[in-house]
DNA sequence: CAGCATCCGAATAGATACTG
DNA sequence: CAGTATCTATTCGGATGCTG
């Protein structure tokens, strides 16, 4: 079997089940401009458009609408109006969305031990001890 | 802290060590259209130019060069001259590049657990037994 | 076999202004 | 507050042909 889990080979014959490669999707979905900045916020507690829109540096409102709807549809975010006075929209990560956090941590944790010159501003490597396991939310 | 490790909360001051956000980071190295592919291929055993083109459809020799030499420069795999005859190139994984695995397998692991309508076929979800913890290599 | 050069269209995203 | 509309700039990548 692949890494991708795209061939599954059994005694003589291979069939796929799949439709496309799990990793690529994955970073389909996720891997455009701006949107895992968002996810990083919204595990952050942010959960307003303005909120969003303020803590992501440089997004511009169309990109965060865009990349909002992306999200809605696939399932991980979820808008909803609270219709108490103010009338606030308001998203949430769904149960799916928050599945997506050992992708955000590994990645992290990439970064932080093989990129030092990519993520540190001295550049230098870290010790694994200096490098947090679990990167915490808050 | 952040969810992305970006600010660091001691008593009272707040320090960043980072130039980047770590997660973002990991997301430009490897979330460019063709790499993961071409890092799918290379965890699969291909470490040849023409067996990666050969098993990535639809790349193109421009694209691969270009992919397989930001992943060089990245220090995610090392290109060799084999000089026995015939004389061969050869690209193969460094460990910081072995160190994307658990990356790959998250990513892997969250499209066939929540986005089954883009993975597989039928688009039906699958249960979590179905869903192998592991990826195997190969 | 392992690429490079060029050209070009498509997709992506930024800037700016406006709205219920 | 939570977006939409429009226009433009840039980036990206596909097609094709060539090379040591």
């Amino acid at each position: 079997m692949s890494v991708s889990g795209k061939i599954v080979k059994t005694e003589t014959k291979t069939i796929s089940e799949l439709k496309a490669c799990p990793i690529e999707t994955t970073f389909k979905v996720v891997g455009k401009k701006w949107t895992i900045l968002i996810l990083r916020e919204m595990f952050n507690g942010s959960n307003q458009f303005n909120r969003l829109s303020e803590n992501i540096e440089g997004i511009n409102s169309r990109m965060l609408s865009i990349r909002l709807k992306e999200l809605s549809r696939y399932g991980i975010i979820r808008r909803r109006i609270i219709s108490e006075e103010p009338i606030r929209i308001d998203y949430q990560l769904t149960d799916i969305g928050r599945k997506l956090l050992p992708l955000l941590t590994e990645a992290s944790k990439f970064s932080l031990s093989c990129l030092p010159s990519e993520v540190y501003r001295d550049g230098r490597p870290r010790t694994s001890k200096q490098i947090p396991k679990h990167i915490p939310v808050h």
